[in-house]
DNA sequence: ATGTTAAATTCCAAATATGGAATAATAAGA
DNA sequence: TCTTATTATTCCATATTTGGAATTTAACAT
């Protein structure tokens, strides 16, 4: 019914069968039939029509004006819709904490502009949390799970915390033994994480521990410099410090004992299509946090 | 397509395909294949559905969220169109002449509210051409033919004019035997006709005559009121002064000669559909004129 | 765990739609 | 007036869609 209405609309702007049918690619045959079958279901004549003459009637006109602008408007959303979930080139903007981005997904940032050089991307790094829907964005990476039900998530992978100081720092204020002895020291820890879950690897024991955090950022990166310069333990992401640890500039504090592990998640707004762009990045996240974390 | 589409929105508000099977009088079939249909020619799920659990996918819930709206005004739209075709109850604004309406024609709109009860006629009576358009009329009733390519027509029928006197005017100023004598005479017309065009009725004979109008008026009624009285010699339509020639209040003057046909239409507004009421109002015009006149 | 039940899906014969070729219709040009 | 060219329509074999019945599915209650 509509998609016949729409071929009227077409054969009305087209000024004919044959030119509609060419247009859209659809057998002239066909056409007349479907225009046949729609006069017949609304019980009125559209068209007067002959081989060289193509005249609207009275009702052939009125359902014409009634009709022409929504089907316009349904084609538009049509179209848009499709781009959305097949074109792999122009923008794409998404939101992610600095910290790890900076660090730990740097390559991971690098390896997706070359394998899609067609995307536009716009990484738009943010320590506080950026609300998707005002700023735009087509998807946001996010550390621990999103309470807001207009989101949709996924989680992509999880990072794995552990305690780590500088060696300079452990033979100036010596080494804690025990959990207990972590009161003694200077704490830096990012603000999200207020009771440190910490369990043994060993014994799958578990201890909840409330830090005194002495110093506080939301930049996983800076922490892991103040932890190199000696400032104090640093409770981080395994993977934002094994290099440093390789390279001795830190050393992991209670090594039998892990921190909490953070949830990351890829996180976009309901009622909107996640364009195609949008669901490679989050796949391609998804793989890539599977190989490296 | 659309139609598919318009399906999935009837699926998505009805929260299920047999809901909305029901609702719609289409076999539950019908529906799991359409919505097959329509998933797979855009290449994404749509809904998550089980036995008793019915939850849309992102890619649903976006493509609901576009497509809603203009569903729903298609279906609207159609609506309205439907029933301005079949629906043969509610308002119908007429315009017309006054004088021909209240004399002529006065018995066909008893007639016609008779037939159609349900129809509420407001006849707006005006000798003023009066625009179809901003006035919100159905229809016009308008003697000759319109100039406006912006309306569509239909010619009703034919009004016979004949020259006319009272008898006791004839007496007092002599009855005209010749065309020429008409020009000693007190004239009484409508405004619209400036040169009558006079045909003999036995030879077919045509003469153009330049009248000097002595009292003009767009009103019928009035015209032949006056030329009762006595005024003089009025050019009218042969169906207005019937009456008045057989009660001898009128007498026609040469009556070898008949003046200019008058032709009735139905006018309407293009681009807007004819409605039911006022299609059959033209029909039924038609036929009482066809019989009247 | 197990049965119940409403909902979605698949099956199959009948109805309908499709597309290319042939045909008919007709306004414009010779 | 007679072609010619263009357009709409009809024909017919093939492909698709339809609707009712049978089947499967999975959430709920027991």
């Amino acid at each position: 019914m509509y998609d016949d209405i729409a071929l009227f609309v077409h054969i009305v702007q087209h000024r004919g069968l044959a030119a509609a049918a060419q247009q859209l690619d659809i057998p002239a045959a066909t056409m007349t039939r479907k225009l046949q079958k729609l006069e017949r279901s609304l019980g009125c004549q559209l068209v007067h029509r002959s081989a060289r003459q193509f005249v609207l009637t009275p009702e052939g006109e009125a359902h014409y004006l009634a009709y022409a602008d929504l089907v316009e408007q349904l084609e538009l959303t049509q179209r848009s819709l499709r781009a959305d979930m097949h074109v792999m080139c122009g923008k794409l903007k998404v939101l992610a904490p600095t910290g790890i981005s900076i660090g730990l997904l740097q390559p991971m940032w690098s390896s997706f502009i070359k394998t899609y050089p067609d995307i536009q991307l716009e990484l738009s790094l943010n320590n506080v949390v950026e609300d998707l829907v005002p700023s735009k964005a087509d998807l946001a990476l996010r550390v621990g799970p999103q309470q807001d039900s207009a989101l949709y998530q996924q989680r992509l992978g999880t990072l794995q915390t552990v305690l780590v100081a500088a060696p300079n720092y452990l033979s100036n204020n010596g080494e804690p033994e025990h959990l207990d002895a972590l009161k003694d020291h200077h704490l830096i820890a990012t603000k999200a994480v207020s009771i440190w879950s910490l369990v043994n690897l060993h014994t799958d024991q578990q201890y909840e521990y409330h830090p005194r955090v002495s110093t506080l950022s939301n930049d996983v990166t800076l922490i892991a410099q103040l932890a190199c310069d000696g400032i104090g333990i640093a409770l981080l992401p395994i993977s934002e410090v094994k290099g440093h640890i390789e390279s001795k500039k830190l050393k992991r504090v209670l090594p039998e004992w892990r921190g909490p592990n953070r949830d990351l998640f890829a996180v976009w707004p309901t009622g909107r299509l996640l364009n195609a762009k949008a669901k490679y990045l989050r796949e391609f996240m998804h793989e890539y946090l599977k190989a490296h974390l």
